[in-house]
DNA sequence: ATTGATGCAAATGATTTGCACCGTG
DNA sequence: CACGGTGCAAATCATTTGCATCAAT
């Protein structure tokens, strides 16, 4: 936890609780949480805890680039600890979220710039299909 | 306006006015409208037209693959009547969303699908910048 | 002691839904 | 004529905000 407390101090961000447990929560999971997902996970053990100061947490990872936010296309959005930019894949059988390789995409940025007379400076990637669980199902 | 009555009763639809009137807007534009906008440009020309309608409108389009839905990380959806998948850039300055080439990708997705057990069957890609417009309004 | 963070409840905004009426096929 | 489409208003759901209280620096 002192890696966390460390990475906020850095950010001149205060120290709280809430803060720590959803950083940290967000650091140690692969499932792309949503805020309520957030929420839930963590009341049992912060019962007085608030889906407002998810949100707000949440703004203020993002605003300091300890987050990224996910819009996978559904009503609501997804969050990552991992902020280098780098492509998800979504299951549409289940709805789950996973991370690909970032070297999957490098070129097709040289690629993009090359073809656009904008100024890049941001992305995002995602695909869509089913994962090896989900084929499984539908095959029997 | 033949050849949209003619793509709507295709897909086994009802031609209505509104339908019309919607399906066009979105076939003549590059503008990637919101359900909102669409219908602030068509009340003028359809008085009692709701934004309910747009919304179940855009619904049918999208089942029928008559458009695709665009989720740009707004809080809202954006329509494109091109539903050929292809990349979009967002302009960080002025909000407006472009086309990007196929071609651009279609080595990407090789390469995703050699790197994934996940049967690929969709993709999303957006890139973020500013517009050459922008681009000159900030150097002043 | 200050200043920013929390938590509740109320507000917002996009989208959806129920239902009576209307127009297309 | 039947059935799906429309339009209104009310409902829903994610997210945001106001504000009084509380805790970290």
């Amino acid at each position: 936890m002192e890696e966390i407390t460390a990475l906020l101090k850095q950010k001149g961000l205060k120290v709280t609780p809430q803060r720590l447990a959803i950083l940290n929560f967000l650091m140690h999971t692969n499932e792309h949480p949503t805020a309520e997902t957030i929420y839930k996970k963590l009341v049992s053990d912060f019962p007085t805890m608030s889906l407002a100061t998810v949100y707000k947490t949440l703004e203020v990872l993002k605003n300091t680039g300890l987050v990224q936010e996910l819009n996978v296309g559904e009503g609501s959005f997804r969050y990552d600890a991992k902020t280098t930019p780098h492509p998800h894949i979504v299951c549409l059988g289940c709805g789950k979220v996973e991370d690909l390789d970032e070297s999957i995409f490098k070129d097709l940025l040289e690629e993009v710039k090359k073809h656009t007379d904008y100024k890049v400076v941001g992305q995002k990637l995602y695909f869509y299909g089913y994962c090896p669980a989900c084929q499984k199902k539908m095959n029997n």
